[in-house]
DNA sequence: TTGCTCCTCACGTCACGTGAGGTGGC
DNA sequence: TTGCTCCTCACGTCACGTGAGGTGGC
């Protein structure tokens, strides 16, 4: 004959904290069916699950508690279906936003990952008096069937104009507003051709983003890839490097060029050890 | 030659508020690569875009600011790593979470829709003497096809023994702590034959649940369903209702039985409103 | 002087969480 | 008396949001 649950019955059986109970009833949301005369503590009873969990449900769908009060007060048919509808939307919503979380995790584990590996294969440790400089570098080549990756194409970049990495980095910053680029993805370099790589390695012909849906997709083929290790814009003589060994192997740099950080500040603290990859394709002879 | 951005343009291009960024500043997260020396104005670099775009990210991801500063001090490529694979765990459960409140607000939607149907079909209002006696109760019985609907049975109800509805409702709920019954979902009962229900329409053999994944499937067939209006445990003479309209139209009732409250505290403020189904397979002759 | 952007400081908000000190019935 | 469950009240927490009052450069 169990008409009466203790706050702390009341609370195992329906999963809710006893405090959260307390404030729901403080609050004027959610009140025990009865109060004892002489002690005042609550009691439930257990067709109140029902409806607790209901709040519980909204209140996880980050229903603000008094739009729940509210609801509750006035509750039709009608409009909880109208609230209900309109979560549905909210969930629709999330759930989108989930799954673009899981891109740019997933892009930034990519990327790292591959810069571990990199690093293993490689030996681009610095000496203790190289890290001290901000010039420092270190480089590394090698031959890799590649491409397929989708991106987004941010505005073409004008530097020979105003002449400025910044100026077109923020121009790029400024239309991904409203676009489909997502600067918490990581932002990557592009040059049409390997000859304006080879005339200004630092600025890109168009600044360019992961595009989840794989969209735009890079050219499947060969690519000599060099890695460099060193701060922003420190890509050394890279571009010569690639250069002569394209020339050694017989191999012809056409392009497209695509520069990429792998590790940047995200997972490091000193710059010195960032790492960038570039990527040029090349075709026989 | 936009090296330094004022809070205004990094917020803009960062898409996050600058009351954010002061806070983030404050507690020592993220600060801007300079400050005026004479008005102590923030100055951003464009680069930290990449930066803070990533600390949103982890804060969209529900990470305590705390640990998101204590990560940012000590990011090596290996902890980031790990930190990505623990959030794409913890999305994992998010993706999980989400579908459950799919099920959940999808469910009650379904059921709250039908009542409306039924409302609007039959005659169901009170009159306003009848509204105010808490023994008011309307019926309706139509037949359908039915049936396919997945659920959880909970455990065997022990009315004759207890003799009770609650300490067999507080069992089914208790059984539910780490089974698959989820108590937002709506509760119902489930009768295994027509004569058990005609000996007790209110104590059901089986509490039961909506089944997500609906592994236990109710019988495909033909169903007499009645409507019944009025607070729990009113079912009325429902009973005698369904035996009547089955020997009449020369049907068998035999079962099981399922009774669910289309209508109940979730969307009505009068319990005298609530509005149950009442399911009984019939075979003909 | 006015308008603008920025500053700091303090207090508010939301949904609880955490003691502190006290009560009633076995 | 002790242990247990419950109570209220007050203050803390987290991540900001919101004024209030003031500053520097055009």
């Amino acid at each position: 004959m169990k008409e009466n649950l203790s706050i702390k019955e009341f609370a195992r059986f329906s999963r809710i904290e006893q405090t959260t109970l307390r404030y729901w009833d403080d609050i004027g949301l959610f009140s025990p069916s009865k109060r004892d005369p002489i002690n005042n503590y609550r009691y439930y009873s257990p067709e109140q699950i029902i409806a607790v969990k209901f709040i519980g449900v909204l209140s996880d769908l980050n229903v603000p508690l008094k739009a729940i009060a509210h609801i509750e007060e006035q509750r039709t048919p009608e409009k909880i279906i109208e609230l209900i509808s309109e979560r549905e939307r909210g969930l629709g919503l999330e759930l989108l936003r989930i799954q673009e979380q899981f891109t740019i995790l997933h892009t930034r584990r990519r990327l790292i990952e591959e810069g571990m590996r990199v690093l293993s294969e490689f030996d681009l440790e610095f000496s203790d008096e190289e890290r001290k400089s901000k010039e420092s570098s270190k480089t590394a080549i090698q031959l890799l069937e590649g491409g397929g990756i989708g991106y987004i194409l941010g505005p073409r970049n004008h530097f020979t104009e105003s002449g400025d990495f910044f100026d077109s980095l923020i121009e790029f910053v400024t239309k991904a507003d409203g676009s489909r680029i997502k600067l918490s993805l990581p932002i990557a370099g592009r040059h049409d051709r390997f000859d304006s790589f080879l005339k200004m390695p630092g600025g890109p012909d168009n600044f360019i983003s992961i595009d989840p849906r794989g969209n735009r997709v890079s050219p499947e083929g060969t690519y000599l890839v060099g890695y460099v290790r060193g701060f922003y814009g420190q890509l050394a003589n890279i571009h010569q490097e690639l250069a002569d060994y394209a020339t050694q192997h017989k191999l012809k740099p056409t392009g497209p060029v695509y520069t990429e950080y792998l590790h940047d500040e995200i997972c490091l603290r000193n710059p010195v050890d960032y790492l960038a990859k570039v990527s040029v394709r090349v075709e026989e002879g």
